[in-house]
DNA sequence: TTACAATATTATAATAATTTCAAATATTCA
DNA sequence: TGAATATTTGAAATTATTATAATATTGTAA
């Protein structure tokens, strides 16, 4: 499990999958190429609205499976985003999250985890570590 | 709005609360003193099946608009904790969450927000920042 | 205190996101 | 090809949240 996105290509990315038993049906190519080509961190909706134009019989149960798989394999992540509908994002270099409370657009934005200080978790394992900020883009100001 | 927990002691919060026109009703309050005296991030459930035990008539919608209200008076916030229910937090002095894959507990801990250091937000306004780590507990390592 | 107007609570019904399930379909591999 | 296995699909079930309407409570002013 887990394989690494960081700098491979679309290709190699579906062979990792091939390679760890996954099989590369039609619809899970075309939802992991969604994902690759648009970083908007998605929720399933958003998914299943786009690729159901070219995929007239896709299933949201589909989409949802699908997500789970690609999570299982390490190459999505759902990010926190306290809204009702989970979202979701393929990942890449580290970089934090901002949500825009008028547009509702969610932005990456870059940062340096390791600068972070932090205290009281020793003896913790951290597999996952997010940062998540909330306020009004530059375009809505 | 906004009202600012640090240094103020329950009854003061009320207090502030009754001033800001919120009417201190025998279920907001309670609802108030479960937040203030459990410091678990709890959902609407948790709190709700606590409360029962005392207040067999308490509605589930009275603890999501009390909720909403709490969140408006600047009391208290919605943690993202991707999940598909809404956990919640009294607002105390700035700390991260932490949650434990095993047992599913949530810790405090923390942190220096300043310390963190971000790029590509400028003319960004940002009203509030979260950090959120996954991971397995000590207690359950 | 009483009456009134404003607001809150409750139970129920409605909505929305997600999960589960079973049948139909597709894929793999011998 | 054909059997075994895995996936897709659509429908139904579940869970979280919101809306509605009747009832109850609260604060205010006579």
């Amino acid at each position: 499990m887990g394989l690494v996105l960081m700098d491979k290509t679309f290709n190699h990315i579906l062979e990792g999958l091939k390679e760890n038993g996954i099989y590369l049906t039609h619809q899970r190519m075309k939802i992991f190429e969604y994902l690759y080509k648009n970083r908007n961190h998605p929720t399933v909706e958003m998914i299943y609205k786009d690729l159901i134009k070219e995929m007239p019989t896709l299933s949201k149960t589909t989409v949802y499976n699908t997500m789970k798989i690609l999570m299982e394999a390490g190459i999505v992540k759902e990010i926190p985003v306290n809204s009702n509908e989970s979202r979701y994002d393929i990942l890449t270099e580290e970089h934090g999250h901002f949500k825009c409370i008028k547009c509702g657009y969610i932005y990456d934005f870059n940062l340096n985890m390791e600068s972070l200080s932090v205290e009281g978790l020793d003896n913790f394992i951290i597999y996952d570590k997010d940062v998540f900020f909330k306020g009004i883009c530059s375009s809505c100001f």
